[in-house]
DNA sequence: CGTCGTACTATACACTGTACGTTAAGGAGG
DNA sequence: CCTCCTTAACGTACAGTGTATAGTACGACG
């Protein structure tokens, strides 16, 4: 009757099959709910097991990050630049959005890593191509990649914010109890900020500003 | 010999001592350290002494936020506009710098808040004056303040890095490791890039990038 | 067949946020 | 003055976290 338990066999673990797993959990139940002990029990697995091929939770963001990022599409080529710079923030914004967490392990801890080198040699190829001084190129992609990021967070946390009803409702009151004597533009532009708070067209717009005033600083 | 335990006495707790000793933890030991247990310590409490006046964390954070939206300086009068955006913007970025818990308040839960209106309004009162039309300022305003988080969160992020000597040893070598031949417009940058990780430089590199397409845009 | 490295387990520690029930201080009314 | 009632702070407990340390059994190799 020795109730010899169950050993999982020996090599049912490598760093890719966890790493998908993760970030499936962490999909299903949200960034925050994300736990190695939840993950290990996915994986019919003793929480200590993860450690033989991470070093430590952190360590695990990066991996999921840089799998991630991995699914950045590449620069199209024979397209103008500013549509070339257009398709690769859309792309990173897309891929934000159909996994939210990416925002949130960026901005936890930000860069190293294969395919994030990657993305960054797209972009800043077609800025250099376009003729920016080198300088330039890197200001200029700084300044997309933080605002693809700036924007896609916000616009995640606020959509995640109308999933909540009661975060919704409370929301709502209390952009309604503002008086309109205090805030009065605030008041008026109601509809108008709540129609800004996401969406394509938002991102557009930001995203054009930024490519109309590259233009108006180039030499050409 | 009744040993009678000294309880606190009666009225030391109040909204404002805590969110003001919360926020100096907050700067002290960094955001993920910061704890209901610690913060009640601090106050030489029990750690549910703080659900008398805070529904539960995420309630504390929200006042934390708002508490240090107050800090953003008011619209200065008598400047061109695009002056007084970038007095707003620069003003929102040196109190998250000041603050760095600011970025991650505002990317874990966003908004809400008298405070938060009212920055809001000032910005938003500037765009209207200087003539954009009521969609187009709220366009606008939301693309202000999302690059300013995003920038400042990366910069941050960064910034905190390079404190980090392990991290920052671990983020040069792999930088390095990047083969010229795979990622030869990177490797080239690398120096640029180092540069445009922060500072006031890039920061305002960036805003103006969006106030020149601004004013392009403007039918004037 | 014996040995050894390694993939996994077990146990333990010091934490976390917070639900629940209790206690005592302080002001209000008789 | 005494009593009552509200409420601020307490203590205990629970379910959960990441991870350090030590142990165990399996698979491959000599």
């Amino acid at each position: 009757m020795s109730d010899t338990k169950p050993r999982t066999p020996r090599n049912t673990l490598n760093p890719d099959l966890i790493v998908r797993t993760a970030l499936d959990l962490m999909e299903a139940k949200g960034f925050h709910a994300f736990s190695l002990r939840g993950l290990a029990g996915e994986l019919g697995v003793g929480p200590m097991a993860l450690y033989t091929y991470f070093r430590n939770k952190d360590d695990l963001y990066d991996a999921i990050r840089d799998h991630l990022m991995a699914l950045v599409p590449d620069v199209p080529p024979d397209l103008p630049w500013p549509d070339q710079v257009r398709s690769v923030c859309r792309g990173l914004r897309a891929l934000m959005l159909q996994h939210p967490c990416l925002t949130q392990l960026l901005a936890l801890r930000p860069l190293s890593g294969q395919e994030t080198a990657r993305v960054a040699e797209g972009l800043l190829g077609v800025l250099r191509a376009s003729g920016l001084e080198p300088l330039a190129a890197a200001r200029t992609h700084t300044t997309l990649f933080t605002y693809v990021l700036g924007a896609t967070t916000w616009e995640i946390q606020m959509a995640s914010e109308r999933l909540d009803p009661d975060a919704w409702r409370r929301l709502r009151t209390s952009m309604e109890s503002l008086s309109a004597h205090q805030f009065p533009t605030v008041v008026e532009l109601a509809p108008e900020l709540a129609r800004t708070s996401g969406g394509d067209e938002q991102f557009n717009y930001g995203l054009d500003l930024l490519l109309a005033g590259l233009e108006v600083r180039k030499p050409s």
